[in-house]
DNA sequence: CGCAATATTGAGCGCGATCAAGTATGGTGG
DNA sequence: CCACCATACTTGATCGCGCTCAATATTGCG
C-alpha cells in the first residue's frame, strides 16, 4: 500500500537529523515508536509539485530536507507566496480535509509523511504532538505576521535585503558560520520565486540585487551565488529594528 | 488582587454570549468550572492600548464584545495591522514572556482574562483546551496567508472592497441578515486604521471609497455607514474567486 | 555548440504616495 | 444654543516607485 517514492527507504527516528526541531521533537520513544509505525519516506524534484489547492489532504508530513513554498493563486493568475518550508517544518492542516494551498518544492525535498487519519487520531490521544504542533503554528503565525508588515509597508531595496538577510542567517545558523566576516551562500530560489514571496515583479527583484552590488552590500558569483561582506551594513537596509538581530 | 476594572463584574461561563466559539468552546463542566476560578473581566474604551510590544504579558484573553487590533511599527513609525480581534478571539501567545505586538481597543472593548500562568498550567492537563487552541490558531494563520495575498498582490480598490465585504458579511452573519437584498452595517474602525490594515494611505483609503460610491457599489450615510446595495456587485470587485462565497 | 530557460537592462507609464488645502464632525465651555 | 476648537475625513496637485512592455544577455543543459 505504502509505495516506496525514494531510494532513502526507511531511517530510524533515533538518527534523523530534524529529531529535535519537528513536530516529534517532544515525543516518549513510545510515543515515536507509534510515528515510526505510520511513517513513510517521498522525495520531490526541485519544480515538482507536492499539493494542489483544493486537492485532498491524503496526508501531513515534516519536510527532512531541501525547501518548499506555500503559494495561492488569483483567478487571474497573480501568485503570492504565503510560506517557505524548510527542515524540520510541518506541512498540512489536522482536521481539514481539503489542502488549502499550491506546495511546490523549489529544491530536492525529502518528506517524513504521515497520513492524515492516523496522524490525526495520535494527536487526540498524544498530548506531546498537540502541544508541540501548537508552537509550531503559533511561530508560523509570527513569521506571517511579521511577513505582512514586509509586504505591507516595506520598500523594494528593503523587501530584498529583508529576504536575503533572513536566508544567509539561516544558512549560516545551519553551518555553524560565524557572522563577523563575509558570509557566502546558494540562494534557494530563482529571482520569480522571491518576486512571487515579496510581492514585486521579477524585473524590480533583479534591478533591485544590481543596485545592492553596485551599492556593495551584496557580492553575485552567477545569479545564485551571494556574498554579504557586512552582514550589519546588509541589515541597516532592512528597516527593521536591527539591535540585537546580531547574535543570532 | 483581582481589580475589577469594569462595570459587568461577573457573569456565569454558561451565559456567556461566545460560550461556543471561543478558547473554551470544547470545555467539560468541570473543566470550565476551572476556567471561571480564573478568569476576570477587564473593559477598555475605544482608543485604548491594551498591550504594548516587548512588555511582559501578565494575562491571556478572549474578546467577549468589541473590536481590537493587532499591529507592528518599524522604527520609523511606520505601522502595519496584523490581525484584527473580534468576539471570541484570543489574545496572548501562551510560552511567551514578551508580548509580540500592540494591542489596541478600537470600539470599547470587553475581555476576559486569564493570568498566564495559571492558563498554561491549564494547557498542559486539559487537552480540550489545547486542542481548541491549536484549531483557533490553525484558523488565525489562514487568515494572516489571505492577509499576504491581499497585501502583496492586490490593487486598492479590491483591498477596500475586501474589507468591505468582509466586515459586511461578518456583521450580517452576526444579526442573522439574509445578503440579497440591501445590507447595512457600522464600519468598526477610522480611516486611518482601515489604512494601516491594507497597507495604503489615508488618502488613498478616502479617494478609494469615494469612487466606489460614485460607481454605485456602495452607499454611505456618515463616514462609517456603510450600504451594499448588491454584495456580488462589491465582491466581484475583491479580485478573489466569488464561486461559493455568497453561501456564507 | 545550439537551444531554451532565466536573468538583466532600458524606456515609459500609471498607481498610490506625498504635500497641501479645504470640509465635515463631534465634543466642550461660555 | 451656539461659537470654538480638535479631530477625522475629503479633495486637489504633483511626484516617484515599482510595473509594463520590449529587447538583450547570460546561464544551464542536451
Amino acid at each position: 500500500m505504502t509505495l516506496a517514492q525514494s531510494s532513502s527507504d526507511f531511517m530510524a527516528c533515533a538518527d534523523c537529523n530534524i529529531r529535535n526541531r519537528a513536530v516529534c521533537a517532544t515525543c516518549e520513544p513510545h510515543e515515536l515508536s507509534r510515528l515510526e509505525d505510520i511513517k513513510y519516506y517521498r522525495t520531490f524534484d526541485a519544480g515538482q509539485s507536492i499539493m494542489f489547492e483544493g486537492d485532498e489532504m491524503h496526508f501531513v508530513a515534516s519536510v527532512v530536507s531541501g525547501a518548499a513554498t506555500l503559494s495561492r493563486t488569483l483567478p487571474d493568475g497573480r501568485i503570492q507566496m504565503v510560506g517557505l518550508l524548510l527542515p524540520s517544518d510541518f506541512i498540512g492542516r489536522p482536521g481539514r480535509d481539503a489542502v488549502a494551498y499550491d506546495v511546490v518544492a523549489i529544491q530536492k525535498v525529502t518528506l517524513c509523511c504521515f497520513r492524515r487519519k492516523p496522524f490525526e487520531n495520535m494527536i487526540k490521544d498524544t498530548p506531546h504532538i498537540g502541544q508541540r504542533l501548537l508552537a509550531m503554528t503559533l511561530d508560523e503565525l509570527e513569521v506571517a505576521r511579521e511577513w505582512m508588515m514586509l509586504l505591507g509597508r516595506k520598500t523594494a531595496r528593503e523587501k530584498i535585503t529583508c529576504l536575503l538577510s533572513l536566508i544567509g542567517r539561516r544558512t549560516a545558523s545551519l553551518h555553524m558560520q560565524k557572522l563577523q566576516d563575509g558570509l557566502s551562500f546558494e540562494m534557494p530560489m530563482s529571482r520569480e520565486a522571491m518576486a512571487n514571496y515579496l510581492g514585486l515583479t521579477i524585473e524590480t527583484v533583479s534591478r533591485q540585487m544590481t543596485a545592492l552590488r553596485k551599492d556593495g552590500i551584496i557580492e553575485l558569483g552567477g545569479t545564485r551565488t551571494i556574498t554579504i561582506p557586512d552582514l550589519a551594513g546588509l541589515m541597516a537596509e532592512t528597516g527593521d529594528d536591527t539591535d540585537g538581530m546580531m547574535l543570532t
